[in-house]
DNA sequence: CAATCGTTCTCACTCAATGGGAACGGGATG
DNA sequence: CATCCCGTTCCCATTGAGTGAGAACGATTG
């Protein structure tokens, strides 16, 4: 912008300000936000007002920012994610009350997986995903899915960069990785034990769209002990029935 | 901005950006969004770009334009309004499983009613309102209650405003508002009769924190012919029960 | 084949955005 | 009570980022 030492455009500074908010992180102080942003004091204060002024992000009595309602009114015009997470709504939540495990749906985005729902009941173990939570593809069952009926390009790029080791047991070795994923390819479904927690596997497989496409990963988090095929059974059949529910609405 | 004849900031641009998108209008050209926002094309193309770059916006195959993935993750930290969905929805879904109508949640929203979730069963009417809706507060039964039990500012300033007509039976004068209003704060719910739509009746009820405050608005619509007690009785009781699910989280 | 529309690119102009710094106030610490 | 720290607000000279008219291209339509 006009006399910015940066170099970088006001909606690039905007968009940061915003992606200061993270799950964990959904209150702050503007001078926060300003130093995460990394921008001066005086202009994140001047931006982050102007956020404020357009409903965007919203302040509290003790003046500290929150993001605004709006952008959630905003966001629910985002058919795309929503029409899905609608779609595959009943079908998780059958797969929840049977297999008792916390039931997930995520999709591709930025190169990452993105949890758009979680279901879990009182008895489900350990998990660390939330709901529009992310979790690095290689680290994750729903990623491996994802990842494995996803292009060869994403795929090299992936294997390519850094392999972050979340748990113990998560492959960071580009060769194992790649191995795992033709194996994914080759069932149809991943499983991953112990990559994000020790205590945990995740059971994953793909959602396809009327096209064939896979659109997303749906998977559950199990004990480690237990038993995967009555999950894998209950999962191919909802990740069915989403497939034609998605059909419908075309 | 530098060289802007029409002395907005960019901030404001990009708002009016993002704000041409409405719950029945998910998709549209670069054009069109210029055209709303009552940019340049030039300029519109630029900023709409900017913001397919940031992730804020999509563009598909076709090139035409929707709200992005990202916007949606960001709204997911706005714990407020959503917290309030959260707590409200195993109340809401009872209140719809018994009355069998439209059952709403809605929130005050820059003057208007904005509706926070909406639940309907295959039984139920006719209704206008969607999830991330709005209505204005004078026609709809939530409206109603906002305002009753809202603070004495925002009263007046809505009384001093104008009263659009949605319907035949929309209270337009500011006198029988007042009077209307006044019931409903002795009351202690809101019957708004064909205010919206000639064949509906909306009741709506306060859901209040646990300091007291009226923090949303929670509605059936009835059929006009219908008897309103067995629902406000329903309503009641989950309002008490929402009110006492937000105590819990503080 | 002409007209319309969406989109991309260019480029000279200029004023809005910038950010360093000063000042205020509240809260914590010694 | 004084001092320090931090978030916030306000001021203001500087300047380059944003701007928008216009040209050009391609796709669609009639």
């Amino acid at each position: 912008m006009a006399n910015s030492t940066s170099g970088d455009s006001v909606t690039d500074r905007l968009v940061r300000v915003l992606s200061t908010f993270t799950p964990t992180r959904t209150v702050q102080t503007a001078a926060e936000i300003g130093r995460r942003a990394d921008l001066p004091s005086s202009t994140a204060h001047r931006l982050v007002g102007e956020l404020v002024d357009s409903g965007l992000l919203e302040r509290d009595d003790d003046r500290r920012i929150r993001i605004g309602v709006k952008l959630w009114e905003l966001a629910t015009r985002s058919s795309h994610a929503l029409r899905l997470r609608q779609a595959a709504m009943p079908s998780m939540e059958r797969v929840q009350a049977r297999i008792r495990e916390h039931t997930q749906l995520a999709i591709l985005e930025q190169d990452e997986a993105l949890f758009l729902e979680r279901l879990s009941g009182p008895e489900s173990g350990s998990n660390v995903t939330r709901i529009a939570g992310r979790l690095p593809l290689h680290a994750a069952s729903s990623g491996l899915v994802l990842l494995a009926f996803g292009d060869r390009e994403l795929r090299e790029r992936i294997l390519a960069g850094p392999l972050v080791r979340t748990a113990a047991e998560t492959l960071t070795d580009p060769a194992a990785l790649r191995r795992k994923l033709a194996e994914v390819a080759a069932l149809g479904y991943a499983v991953a034990p112990g990559y994000i927690e020790a205590v945990s596997t995740g059971v994953a497989v793909p959602v396809r769209d009327e096209t064939g496409t896979v659109v997303a990963a749906l998977s559950v988090v199990l004990r480690r002990d237990a038993v995967i095929e009555p999950a894998l059974v209950e999962l191919h059949r909802a990740a069915r029935e989403i497939g034609a529910a998605l059909g419908y609405r075309r």
